[in-house]
DNA sequence: CGTACTATTGACGCAGATCAAGTTCCGTGG
DNA sequence: CCACGGAACTTGATCTGCGTCAATAGTACG
């Protein structure tokens, strides 16, 4: 039941380093002590201190800040191997709240396990500033998108980014997967409102390009989605070679 | 010359932890071998794989990307202390473009480095990661600035961050500093035209604000402006101890 | 089988984009 | 020292993408 589960996890940072023997059982504890949250659960709040990390086993879960009058802005969706949370411990406080958009498992771990893996896996700790890199340029494109995307292009390229992501856990076979997401939390996350949200996901439809009926969602035409709402691709990045622990670019500086 | 310069990133790097010796040295070997460039220069672009990374050492230089056709997000603005592009190691490319906003020296190093830091200095490593997950979180208020607040919120909450950012280093002396941020790119870092950027910059000065004269902005309320733009804090994180690597959170989890 | 989400549709208004002329501010060279 | 040319900025007029409001209709679950 977490064997499975923590296999996501585990291919997330194999995706990243070849892991050795000791490596591998260090992430597994990592992925140990499982816990569960109901819908809409929240792991911790923006402003809050933060005691624990966690790894997303299962389920869906997002982030997002408010303002002081409700009005809220979906930072990102979280999908099982992401890590959650691993950075408020070196600010004060969480930055953004993460809440669970469906029954979800997860696994807590302390703050002295990271510090642990520092001091004896540079390695992977080299890969949580890869999974961080990685973070941040979702949030990059997401702003490129909301400040100078057309409604059109923002719908089509967040379901792309979420299309593309949940390939690489095998969870989108024929373009085709199950969408938690309410038309209100895609509007949160590209920054409009519902309405023209709902009314975007129409034009979309009838350009035969996505549809979505229900929880359901089905990418129509990858390539054209791709090319008219500019989308980059996901930087993933180059593999880690066995021996090295950052990647050794081809070409030398002086 | 350097040696003034350099006084910002370990400034920086101390704000978040206290360095010991042998960190100094190692963190001096980080922004010894400086290199000019001059304004308008890039220091590597969108797509490129990378060579280095560079710590700032004095100028302004700005993170952006740019959609096929030509339109531009500003993603943030480098001040100096700055790390830059030590993300785009990790990825196979920089996913954004970095180029001088005036004349800057930045020190450069190679990703060996970095290696070498993860291997012999884990505390150093950590306040990389520190780095990074501030820079996120810089990100994440400007997503939700852009995404949900009001082009004069927006404006505001903008220059307030750069206030704030600017006062660490001691470069708003009284609430007054230099800013060589054409109208244009800050309109491009807040999502909004140069047109109604530059009427809103009238509503703030006419509400006596905030005040932009040339090269020359003033806060003139803080308090007001942070209010009225939800302003929530830089989230510059605790200092750590002497002793610890990250920081132990005052509730303990089971 | 009602209560509460979630989504759709239409009407209307406005914040902010775009277009088009200026104007001021420089740095540069004559 | 002044004239010139190009940034950087301002101002006004007009337009439109998207927000807001409001009513309706599925859907899901207890």
């Amino acid at each position: 039941l977490n064997e499975r589960a923590d296999r996501h996890f585990r291919a997330k940072v194999a995706s990243f380093l070849t892991l050795r023997p000791d490596e591998i059982s260090f992430a597994a504890s990592l992925t140990g002590n499982p816990r569960e949250f109901p819908r809409g659960a929240a792991l911790f709040s923006q402003g809050m201190p933060l005691a624990s990390s966690y790894v997303l086993l299962s389920g869906w879960a997002m982030r997002f800040k408010t303002l002081t009058d409700g009005r809220r802005q979906v930072l990102g969706v979280l999908l099982p191997g992401d890590l959650v949370g691993s950075e408020a411990h070196l600010l004060a406080e969480a930055t953004a709240t993460v809440t669970a958009l469906t029954p979800i498992v997860v696994s807590e771990f302390r703050p002295a396990t990271i510090v642990r893996m520092f001091e004896e896996q540079p390695r992977l700790a080299a890969s949580l500033l890869w999974m961080n890199a990685r973070e941040e340029a979702f949030l990059g494109e997401r702003l490129l998108s909301v400040g100078r995307q057309s409604a059109f292009e923002r719908v089509g390229h967040f379901f792309v980014e979420l299309y593309h992501r949940l390939s690489l856990i095998g969870e989108a076979p024929g373009g085709e997967f199950d969408c938690p997401l309410t038309l209100e939390i895609i509007a949160d996350a590209i920054g409009m409102s519902m309405v023209h949200a709902s009314r975007t996901m129409q034009v979309l439809r009838k350009s035969r390009m996505l549809a979505r009926a229900g929880r359901t969602v089905r990418i129509l035409d990858l390539a054209r989605l791709e090319r008219e709402t500019d989308f980059a691709g996901l930087y993933l990045g180059r593999r880690l070679g066995d021996g090295e622990l950052f990647l050794q670019p081809k070409i030398d500086g002086a």
